[in-house]
DNA sequence: TTGCTAAGGTGAGGATTGTTCATGTTAGAC
DNA sequence: GTCTAACATGAACAATCCTCACCTTAGCAA
């Protein structure tokens, strides 16, 4: 049944992201999750073409969570400008990686960390963060962003910028510093404002 | 002899390199450095304690190298301000990315990339980013900023802020993207001027 | 020259890993 | 009750990291 198939997935995620945070990755092996999901070696890899594939899973898991709390966060308080927006999407950020098993060692993926050259360009995530652009990019034109070429580009340093900040204020700190965490917003607000314009409350412009 | 000794461990360092830029971090082995070092495998892990320490041994000497050079271009063409100080650091860095094998992937270190939980703290480094800060604060110093207790944990993000960026202008373009180097130069310069004051060319107050 | 010793060098092999695949086992249609 | 296609399984394979029991060398004293 898929039913069971799609139970013992999500399983092998959990598992995953707890694997991931107690060991890291390099250290993460498909056995372990495989055990820990309760679930034989051989299904992982009916579901998972290897470990990179896995955690390339988890990592398509967070992205999803992170985009539908950033979605009803903003639904419940709108913001009122690019520096109040940097604020709510690093806030909903840290929360992810404070609560998600996982997240703050995976991410959305990897900023092409040490991996290697030209993998096999799937459908996934190849480089997480561009595709966290992407599908920011909605948002921002909803909040009065101007839909020119260099918006992709523009969000997708913006996201660069947040995410090594963010990343950086849980290096040491487990909880996030918060100094640092404060610093993120600053900066991605000030970046944002700089090249997105501060044209934002798009009340009726007189003609 | 000490002296083949060193020779046998700039082999191996340069090895590593090419390595790493033909197959990645991941698929990097141990037995392939030694191979094309011309070493035993045996002798390899006498200088390292294995293949993360190989790849510690060789960023360290990048940091070294990047130290070196940007020490030689600033007594060359002295700066004055932080944005063309920003500019100097990325055009070196730039340069490094271009030219030293196998910095490109490896940097100087991880930036905690998917590593794993508390690796042992070595004397080397544990975290790339924070000793490069460390070795840029007297550099800084000199060119005007305040030694406060603030100095150390600001160098670091911009240090941070500038690594992400010039990553994402080679992460597609293996020559960099120029549009993303000149943002990273911006962004730095900015960050700077905004954390450090604009105090850079100290003559003689009026006390 | 010869023997001794400590430091350094060596690579076959043990332990572990990622992954495959031949062999079950089910679920549903006829 | 039989057939079939899809799903499930874990022993076995190849490749890896790293160790360690053995060698070679260098320097020195007798």
């Amino acid at each position: 049944m898929q039913r069971r198939s799609a139970e013992r997935v999500a399983r092998l995620l959990d598992a995953c992201a707890q694997v991931l945070d107690e060991v890291g990755y390099d250290a993460l092996t498909t056995r372990e999750v495989a055990r820990r999901a309760e679930v034989p070696i051989g299904t992982l890899y009916q579901f998972f073409a290897g470990k990179a594939a896995l955690c390339r899973g988890l990592a398509e898991r967070n992205l999803e969570a992170f985009l539908g709390r950033l979605g009803s966060r903003l639904d419940r308080d709108p913001v009122s400008g690019w520096q109040s927006t940097a604020s709510v999407v690093v806030q909903e950020y840290v929360a992810m990686k404070r609560e998600m098993p996982g997240f703050a060692v995976l991410d959305f993926g990897d900023p092409q960390p040490i991996l290697g050259p030209v993998e096999e360009a799937g459908p996934g995530l190849d480089n997480a963060n561009e595709l966290v652009a992407d599908r920011l990019r909605p948002l921002a034109v909803q909040l009065g962003a101007q839909e020119s070429g260099d918006l992709a580009t523009v969000l997708l340093v913006a996201v660069e910028i947040a995410d090594s900040l963010v990343r950086l204020a849980f290096r040491f700190d487990p909880a996030g510093d918060p100094w640092l965490i404060a610093e993120a917003q600053q900066v991605l607000g000030a970046y944002l404002d700089s090249r997105l314009g501060q044209l934002m409350p798009p009340t009726i412009n007189t003609e």
